[in-house]
DNA sequence: ATCCCGAAGG
DNA sequence: CCTTCGGGAT
C-alpha cells in the first residue's frame, strides 16, 4: 500500500506552480481540466489566463457564437472540447443557474465531460475526497501494486487512498508524481513511494505493469499526413473568414460537418 | 517516434 | 471492446 504520509509530504514540498491551482473557481477549474484533456500543462497555461478573462462565468462563454470559441481555441487542438465547453456552459446556464454542478453525476452528464473530469472538478474546485484517475495516476497505482489494473479497479482503488479531508491535496500530488517522477521511464531513486512500490521492489520487471495505464489513456496514431492535421488546418483557415466550399478536401469537410464544427452557406464554409 | 492531468461514438 | 479526435515539445 502506498505511504500516504510520505507522498503527501513531498507534494508539500515540490508541487508544481500551476496557476490554477491557484483558483477554487469552479468553472474556471472546469475551463483547466478540460484545456487540460491531451494537451500539456506547460502548453495551457497562457490559453487558460485568456479564457478566464474572456469567459469569467458559464454564461460569458455560452453567450457566444461557437465560431467565436473555436476561433479563441485555435493551436490547442481537439476543438470538439471546445465545442462541448460551449456547449455544457450552455447546460448549465439552462440546467443549473449559470453554476457548475457539483456531484459527479451531474458533471458527467454535460458534454466532454467524463469520469476524469468530473472527479478533477469536484476534487479541485470542490475539495471533495474523491479518487481523481488520470493517466498519471493510474500509472502509479499499477505499479505500486505491482500488476495490471482494470479501470474500475483503479477507480476503486484511488478513491480508497484518499486521506480524509485531503483530497485536493493527495490529488494534485500524485498527478505530479506522475508527471515527473512515476513518468512513463521513471526516476525510482527520487520517489516517494519506492519503499511500498511493488514493481520497483521486484526490481521494475518487464512488461511495465503500468503499460496501458489501465485503459486510460489509448496508443495515438502518427500525427503527420493524418485527417486529424487536415481538419486543423482547415479550421484554422476557415477562422480566418469564409471561404468557397471547393477550395477544400470534401471528406474532410464533411466531418467537420458532421462534428458541427463548420457550416455550409451559399457555397461557403462558415465555423457556427 | 513518444508523450501528454480523456471523451464520445460505434 | 474498438477507433477517432490536434498539436507542440522532446
Amino acid at each position: 500500500m502506498l505511504a500516504v504520509a510520505d507522498v503527501l509530504s513531498s507534494g508539500e514540498a515540490r508541487l508544481r506552480d500551476l496557476p490554477w491551482r491557484a483558483s477554487r473557481d469552479p468553472w474556471k477549474i472546469l475551463i483547466a481540466e478540460v484545456m487540460l484533456q491531451q494537451t500539456q500543462a506547460m502548453r495551457v497555461i497562457r490559453r487558460w489566463h485568456d479564457w478566464c478573462r474572456w469567459y469569467p462565468t458559464p454564461a460569458d462563454l455560452s453567450g457566444v457564437p461557437l465560431g467565436d470559441a473555436l476561433r479563441r481555441w485555435q493551436g490547442l487542438g481537439y476543438p470538439r472540447r471546445a465545442r462541448d465547453l460551449h456547449g455544457a456552459a450552455a447546460a448549465m446556464v439552462q440546467r443549473h443557474d449559470g453554476q457548475v454542478p457539483d456531484s459527479v453525476e451531474q458533471l458527467q452528464a454535460l458534454p466532454g465531460i467524463g469520469p476524469y473530469t468530473a472527479r478533477a472538478v469536484m476534487a479541485f474546485a470542490f475539495e471533495r475526497d474523491v479518487g481523481v484517475v488520470d493517466t498519471n495516476i493510474a500509472r502509479i497505482l499499477a505499479r505500486t501494486a505491482g500488476t495490471k489494473l482494470t479501470r474500475s479497479t483503479v477507480q476503486s482503488l484511488a478513491d480508497a487512498l484518499v486521506p480524509d479531508g485531503q483530497g485536493w491535496l493527495w490529488n494534485q500530488t500524485l498527478m505530479d508524481l506522475g508527471a515527473t517522477v512515476c513518468r512513463p521511464k521513471p526516476s525510482c531513486e527520487a520517489c516517494p513511494t519506492a519503499a511500498t512500490c511493488r514493481w520497483h521492489q521486484a526490481g521494475n520487471p518487464m512488461p511495465d505493469p503500468a503499460a496501458g495505464s489501465a485503459g486510460v489513456s489509448t496508443p495515438q496514431a502518427p500525427y503527420e499526413g493524418s485527417d486529424r492535421q487536415a481538419r486543423g488546418r482547415t479550421l484554422a483557415e476557415l477562422g480566418r473568414g469564409a471561404n468557397a466550399t471547393a477550395r477544400f478536401d470534401r471528406r474532410i469537410v464533411e466531418g467537420l460537418i458532421l462534428d458541427g464544427l463548420v457550416v455550409e452557406r451559399d457555397g461557403e464554409l462558415h465555423l457556427p
